[in-house]
DNA sequence: AAGCCGGGGGT
DNA sequence: ACCCCAGGCTT
């Protein structure tokens, strides 16, 4: 038995009754192979409900507000993803007059969508014979053959891309895709896979030479900086605040947040009580300065440790570009803020 | 080729 | 603490 025809009996049994199997709608399957990317099915999964509903056609989305769209996108991460998306879909209904492309080639045109979301979209929408190589394929086909190119080298990702396309099934591009990124998902798991009860497990190179743990071969370890940032919580007495749009390049981009204070090291009350002179808002002073959290609150993204104080500002009056306070739910933020949104009682 | 971009979950 | 995730873009 091939290893293709073993993949697609296991997905016959084993497959997931996920919305976006119901569907071939192109916009839809885009959607969910957005929302996928870098993301596992049950967190994504609440995101493409609400994608769905909200904006039930790409005109729908076409037409929204990005901020509202990253409103929705919120606490999914990698914004950039829900601002092509917007972009995207304003450029199929303005320039392909709302016809989804149709083809490999030319959905990889489309601002964020790579190999991967290319050859998905192509073969389960329009059983174009274009396989997929995503983490899951890596590491199933990275164990079966044994082999150790590192998946994240340019010639590793066209090894696994030219060995996956010899794979697939020519008769059914569609199934073969989804049933070997499901069983990498599901079986084939990074840790503690279930080898004992797997259909491959006599051909399988990795277990055969007890080597599932050191595969796939991955270079390259990311380096985690440390960063300390202070937000001001602005609050005056007609109950308003602050919240500062992120227009530069970098986390959080169009996303808001409380005005930042980026120090180099853990501040204290006096320090923070300097930095907060410079700002023109307190030119009329300020009523009372004080430390929300007293130990920092450490968010972690993949990359950056983010060491974090919200310090409260009670003050008269704020200029013309505050916000009611009730309102600020409204604005999409990162999930750091959102906490502490949560969290204080305003 | 390497770095950047989030947040949640598993071990 | 470290790894991974239905990756893609920028430099």
């Amino acid at each position: 038995m091939t290893i293709t025809k073993t993949l697609t009996d296991w997905y016959s049994v084993n497959k997931r009754d996920l919305p976006w199997r119901r569907t071939k709608n192109p916009y839809h399957i885009w959607l969910s192979e957005i929302i996928l990317q870098q993301t596992q099915v049950n967190q994504g999964l609440p995101y493409y409900e609400v994608f769905v509903s909200n904006y039930p056609t790409i005109f729908d989305l076409a037409n929204a507000k990005e901020s509202a769209v990253l409103k929705l996108w919120q606490g999914l991460g990698y914004y950039s993803r829900a601002r092509n998306l917007h972009t995207t879909a304003q450029y199929i209904v303005k320039e392909l007059s709302g016809r989804f492309p149709d083809n490999y080639k030319a959905l990889l045109k489309l601002k964020g969508v790579g190999d991967y979301t290319a050859s998905a979209i192509a073969s389960i929408c329009f059983d174009e014979v274009c396989a997929v190589v995503d983490g899951n394929v890596y590491r199933v086909l990275s164990r079966y053959f044994g082999v150790k190119t590192p998946i994240n080298s340019s010639i590793g990702q066209k090894e696994f891309k030219a060995l996956a396309q010899q794979l697939i099934d020519k008769n059914n591009p569609a199934e073969f895709n989804q049933a070997i990124m499901d069983f990498g998902s599901r079986q084939c798991k990074p840790k503690s896979p279930d080898c004992s009860v797997c259909p491959l497990q006599n051909d399988c190179q990795a277990y055969i030479n007890n080597s599932i743990a050191n595969l796939p071969v991955k270079v390259k370890k990311t380096r985690v900086s440390k960063k300390h940032f202070n937000f001001l919580v602005f609050i005056s007495h007609d109950n308003k605040t602050i919240l500062e749009k992120r227009t530069q390049r970098g986390i959080w981009q169009n996303l808001y947040q409380f005005p930042l204070v980026e120090t180099q090291s853990s501040i204290k009350y006096n320090e923070m009580k300097s930095h907060l002179k410079t700002f023109p808002i307190t030119n009329n002073g300020y009523d009372r300065l004080s430390l929300f959290n007293k130990e920092d609150i450490i968010h972690k993204l993949s990359h950056q440790h983010l060491h974090t104080k919200f310090w409260i500002v009670e003050i008269e009056h704020l200029p013309k570009q505050s916000i009611l306070i009730e309102k600020i739910r409204d604005y999409p933020v990162p999930v750091l803020l959102s906490n502490f949104i949560e969290a204080f009682n305003f």
